[in-house]
DNA sequence: CGGGATCCATACGGATACTG
DNA sequence: CAGTATCCGTATGGATCCCG
């Protein structure tokens, strides 16, 4: 396994890199947010509330708030009676898709090493 | 892009499975830690602490027992005087190169993105 | 319905001092 | 040297109520 970067430099900015999409993703309620959204394309947020266990709305307004600003989520206003708004994943929120199943991956892969001791 | 997993049960596995990745990864200064060692290959815990900027002794000590539970990083006690001890990553915290590698690409990818609006 | 505002308990995390 | 213990401010996040 390869470890060392070229040079010190260039692992510093490595490091930022991972920074930049720690911040965006360690929200406590992110991943699973993104993934609601992702897995029924398009998801209002009554819907997303009610798909993620234990989240309150407070929280759920404010990771929302942070993925669109990050670019991730589009929100929709519908002009229906009450107003409903719509979220669904930007191009950008999609590109996420990969990182995911990275995620899922080591994750399986990670408990097998810790409950098989 | 696909999106849609076969069927709910298996999308909750896949969510536990992220969570499990991200609690391992999220703490503040995981990655930089798990980076240190990786990039000095052995390194002791004086040596850690000066290569992370801003991180508290009290801090380090924490993640890294963490880090130590989840078999991530073998910590070894050489008999010197005084003692040192030296920390070194495990063959499966040697794993999360390929996530961290992810990581570093989709932050770029992201910064991007961001400022390039 | 989709939030925002407020109140409040708790967890997080920094600074410092101390120990084997 | 490698932590641990303590003190303490701050941030996090839940519960609840309110509003257009």
């Amino acid at each position: 396994m390869e470890c060392k970067p070229r040079i010190e430099k260039e692992h510093k900015k490595e490091m930022m890199a991972v920074q930049d999409s720690m911040d965006v993703l360690s929200g406590k309620w992110k991943i699973s947010i993104i993934s609601s959204i992702c897995y029924y394309n398009k998801r209002r947020f009554s819907d997303i509330l009610s798909d993620i266990d234990g989240i309150s709305n407070k929280m759920l307004s404010k990771e929302l708030k942070e993925l669109e600003i990050n670019k991730l989520v589009k929100r929709t206003v519908l002009d229906t009676q009450p107003v409903t708004v719509q979220y669904e994943l930007t191009a950008h929120g999609l590109t996420l898709k990969t990182l995911i199943n990275n995620l899922v991956e080591w994750g399986i892969q990670h408990r097998k090493e810790i409950v098989g001791n």
